[in-house]
DNA sequence: GCAGGGATTGGAACGACGTTCCAGATATGA
DNA sequence: TCATATCTGGAACGTCGTTCCAATCCCTGC
């Protein structure tokens, strides 16, 4: 009870992992990860580094707070499926939305992938296998794969946004890559050649979603083995 | 042909980029990715950080030439075969066995998707889908999704060298990652309990090729769509 | 009410890092 | 042999995460 005493006699302005937990996501969002210092935080917040240091372990107890934030809250918005494909698709789709809009959460679950919101993230695919068809024994396996896809595609988008922020030419881009992937071998790549048109002008959502697709198909098929 | 000339002439202890690539692979191998720091490359190779700074970018052009290096050669060491599916279980499970070995690598590649050995391990993967049976149109993204899937393990296996390094026991430190989150929810999280068991005992390696094996077959089967 | 003490705050200070700068050494072409 | 471009070593700069601590706040027991 005097937990709660604290809460509500502390003046509105009181400091508080989610105020802070808050102002850090406005800094990742507006500005990008680099941009998320203690000085520039303790700024926001009108106070001094020390202050937040109370409330907060270290910056990457921070960023996994954040991460956590943003991840819950996208998770939580899933729409209810009936069809177990839709209800994957859909996940899959929410965490993809979430990273797409915050990339800095992207990096960040790619590099701590034990973090909490994983968890949720294979739990919550994981309950529908067993609907979809999955064989027992797959499903693990199965779990395992599309988590570890969506924590890839994840930083994938974090490092797109990381290195062609806001304004740049999106295919212009994706044709530099596609050039210089190819010219970077004397011998010529001819699959790269052949898909390059596809890489400038394709979808990664689109790409994303048939990506898990396939995973889900692989799993159910294998009935065998 | 003063290109030529400066290294024939050079004496033998004279830096180079392939020289500092391998002081700093070995670092990275031997005390992990927070101890390359240009005052350690610069002691381990005699000499001041502005001489690195000659033959060297940044620290990230150093990281990209290190784990290029070593994806190279995992990539040239990938015996020859004949039938599709073991051609590409080897590309990936040589980029796996390198990524285990040298996790900075991994790390580095999830951070830098766009790195040349990435276009390296696509194009080598993306060549096979032909002969296996993948229809045209499913073709890139296979390719893509296998790359995704390929990188996001990679990040994951890096996170896991980081938190539990050398002696740490993994079969306990799974046991606790799995309870914590089961824990963390007040509703009870039923996937995870029911495979716990098997993400303490899972191998890793098998897994991975598990996952890589889900999305050939599923990209075989769509056929339709 | 008031003194005591834990909870909380703000900002100075520390050590380490990536990077820059520059004076000197070295080797080559004229 | 000398002038010049190449290369070297280490000092110095600015920034970062983090620690430390004196000052302040607010609850508790008298």
């Amino acid at each position: 009870m005097s937990k709660r005493a604290h809460q509500t006699v502390r003046r509105t302005d009181a400091l508080s992992k989610a105020r802070i937990v808050e102002a850090a996501i406005e800094i990742l969002d507006t500005r990008g990860e680099a941009a998320l210092t203690f000085r520039a935080l303790a700024t926001q917040l009108a106070t001094g580094s020390g202050a937040i240091y109370w409330h907060i372990a270290d910056r990457n107890d921070l960023l996994a707070a954040a991460a956590g934030d943003v991840l819950a809250r996208a998770l939580a918005k899933v729409a209810k499926e009936e069809e177990p494909r839709a209800a994957i698709r859909a996940i899959a789709l929410a965490v993809f939305d979430a990273i797409d809009a915050h990339p800095w959460a992207g990096a960040h679950l790619s590099r701590e992938p034990w973090h909490s919101a994983v968890g949720e993230i294979f739990e919550r695919i994981g309950g529908w296998l067993q609907p979809l068809g999955v064989p027992v024994d797959a499903q693990f396996d199965c779990a395992s794969a599309l988590t570890n896809y969506i924590l890839g595609v994840a930083g994938q988008n974090a490092a797109n946004a990381r290195t062609l922020p806001g304004g740049t030419d999106r295919k212009a881009w994706l044709e530099a890559v596609a050039t210089r992937w190819i010219q970077d071998v004397p011998e010529a790549r001819p699959f790269l050649r052949r898909v390059a048109a596809q890489m400038r002008e394709h979808d990664d959502r689109q790409q994303f979603v048939a990506g898990v697709d396939f995973i889900l198909e692989g799993a159910c098929v294998k009935r065998n083995a």
